[in-house]
DNA sequence: ACGCGGTGATTGAAAGCTAAAGAAGTGGTC
DNA sequence: GACCACTTCTTTAGCTTTCAATCACCGCGT
């Protein structure tokens, strides 16, 4: 067991220098790419991410919840989300036929055309800010630190390794 | 010369997965960090990492400018979140002696202190969400990549300077 | 000394995010 | 069928961030 008066484990000088590349190259990143859509799509990063999405989606329309889940952000901020994409006319919400409660996100032609139209300068941006500066080697690494790290963080079903409680 | 109407390079499958992994991992590790951060100490990740900055500075301050390009942050992000720190008693304006346009950040003792409370748990989290779950040549790699990344995004030759924090 | 472009920092309004609470609907149990 | 716990989504209020001014000061050139 341990307790609260150990000392902890401090990151060590390596460590460091690691945790704040990481730190300063995310933050660089984030903002690069929140400016570059602000710029030419009128709209942040992660409203960029729920269109992509959406417009993958069968008949471009999706649960709410299931949007979040995929986004990574609650239902609060996706519903505040999908509220300005609304009202910019780019999304619009329906009712969801088999549950009442649900509401479908729907990308319109309107945002179809929007995505169309910013999608090629944001795969630049992204190339160009990452892929097009890192070995192949380095890319198959960067993959598998990242799917190990989201992993660890996904807040966890319950039931699904403990099946014998629920 | 590259023009508009080229097809734009899409991303690989592999590129793909690589690039959504990245998305998710970052946006779960900060709101992670972020929701600690809050909990434990009623402030973001950012502003911890303001204090973090001030509290490694000789005699605990430093210039607003310097401060900002260290925390890749914009000057008025900087002004509004000292702004706050300041209202809780743990960041002092004063005026630069040499410059009277300039103002240093100054890291107060109760602010120190609460650094000193909120460092342990913080730590802890950072390590079991990230370094805990890596190998080393994954650590190490993660570095370099992140390294490549931050750097290919730096507005300029920024960080030369600043020898106290190595 | 004067003007003038550039730098350091702040401000205010609008956009975006979070947490907590609320409204509406579902589904199982007795 | 009435209850009860849970799910889905929205709303509110407060906080943070961004963007575009704004103000004050610096130092350089003339």
């Amino acid at each position: 067991m341990t307790n609260d008066h150990e000392e902890p484990r401090w990151l060590s000088d390596e460590e460091q220098r690691v945790w704040r590349a990481y730190l300063q190259a995310t933050t660089l990143l984030d903002d690069h790419l929140d400016r570059q859509l602000q710029r030419d799509a009128r709209m942040p990063h992660v409203y960029y991410g729920l269109l992509v999405t959406l417009s993958a989606a069968p008949r471009r329309r999706m649960r709410m919840t299931e949007l979040a889940k995929y986004a990574k952000i609650t239902r609060s901020r996706l519903s505040h989300a999908i509220a300005r994409l609304e009202q910019r006319g780019w999304v619009i919400r329906e009712d969801c036929p088999s549950d009442k409660r649900g509401q479908n996100a729907f990308l319109t032609d309107a945002g179809f055309e929007v995505l169309r139209q910013a999608a090629p300068g944001h795969v630049a941006a992204v190339r160009h800010a990452l892929f097009d500066r890192l070995t192949s080697e380095q890319q198959k690494s960067l993959g598998e630190i990242m799917e190990i790290v989201a992993e660890g963080l996904q807040p966890k079903e319950v039931g699904a390794d403990l099946p014998w409680l629920r």
